[in-house]
DNA sequence: GGGGAGAATCTCTATCTTCGAGAGGTAGTC
DNA sequence: GACTACCTCTCGAAGATAGAGATTCTCCCC
């Protein structure tokens, strides 16, 4: 049953959800700006440290790119930055499987930002251990749903 | 005091709160990619929406882009669009106050993702009204701190 | 061998940065 | 008030960078 209460509820969490994606995208542009890396980089660097090593197709189809041109260059950039690393898959041979470095430039541009997150906890630290809980399932089970939103909208037209 | 259990609830919280900002960006290009305009002139978009009537010269800023070229041309698309509207500002004739549309192809645009944000709240359907006030908190808390911790980051070097 | 998949290369276009111009405001001086 | 010098804000043009689309090359599978 929806209460009145609740549709506000909903309504206000939307609203606060959309704000917080408008921040997350000027985050993530301020953090690349400071770094001297191009947005996009950056994302895929993102992608490979959260999701594991992918071939460079794979990392297309997820950031909305194409293989030839885009993600070429990407990878091309961020190598030779020290910060992913190409490797040819033994198995298959056409495929070549990037995956983030875990020393050197991609430890300091973690380091680098480190006070941020210290932040983000400090910010946490407001909330009580069963509130945080129940804000560590709200953004998993979001998390989980992401994919799939994006493929609806994907499939939109 | 910090227990180990809330060592533990916090370093499970930033993680997931970085594969959310992940998420965030990859849906960002999905939703713009699927309405056929660019991810920046979205944001900007976004930003109006969200923040009220702005100067070039502060979306350039919010944006991390420059005024001469980039900005003028992210609003010249848009305006073309008839997403934003350009005026002068009569208190002082220098500037330009630039604001999102009110009807007509922004209400379109809205409209298209309706069932992006449906399906959102059938998600938080899992949630008691209680839980998601604390939901509601923390990202009203979050969406507060944000600003200044993109400050932070601007000066970080 | 022939068909197909995956990545890289090439060309073309779109977007962003840098530099500079022009219009408008502000403060100091007389 | 009027003049000057300096600042602020936006816009325009030229060069640089990043991305799309088509093609090429290597490798897998039948």
């Amino acid at each position: 049953m929806t209460t009145p209460g609740r549709a506000k509820l909903l309504a206000d969490l939307s609203h606060q959800a959309r704000v917080s994606t408008m921040w997350t995208v000027l985050l993530h542009h301020a953090i690349a700006s400071r770094s001297g890396i191009n947005v996009t980089d950056m994302q895929c660097i993102n992608l490979l440290q959260l999701r594991g090593p992918m071939t460079p197709g794979q990392i297309a189809e997820a950031m909305f790119l194409t293989t030839g041109g885009a993600i070429t260059a990407v990878i091309d950039r961020l190598e030779k930055a020290g910060l992913v690393r190409r490797r040819r898959d033994e198995a298959d041979r056409r495929r070549v499987i990037v995956e983030a470095t875990t020393t050197g430039a991609i430890q300091e541009l973690g380091e680098r930002f480190e006070p941020v997150a210290r932040r983000y906890e400090e910010v946490l630290g407001a909330f009580t251990d069963e509130q945080l809980r129940i804000v560590l399932d709200y953004l998993t089970v979001t998390n989980e749903e992401s994919p799939k939103i994006i493929e609806q909208v994907k499939r939109l037209d």
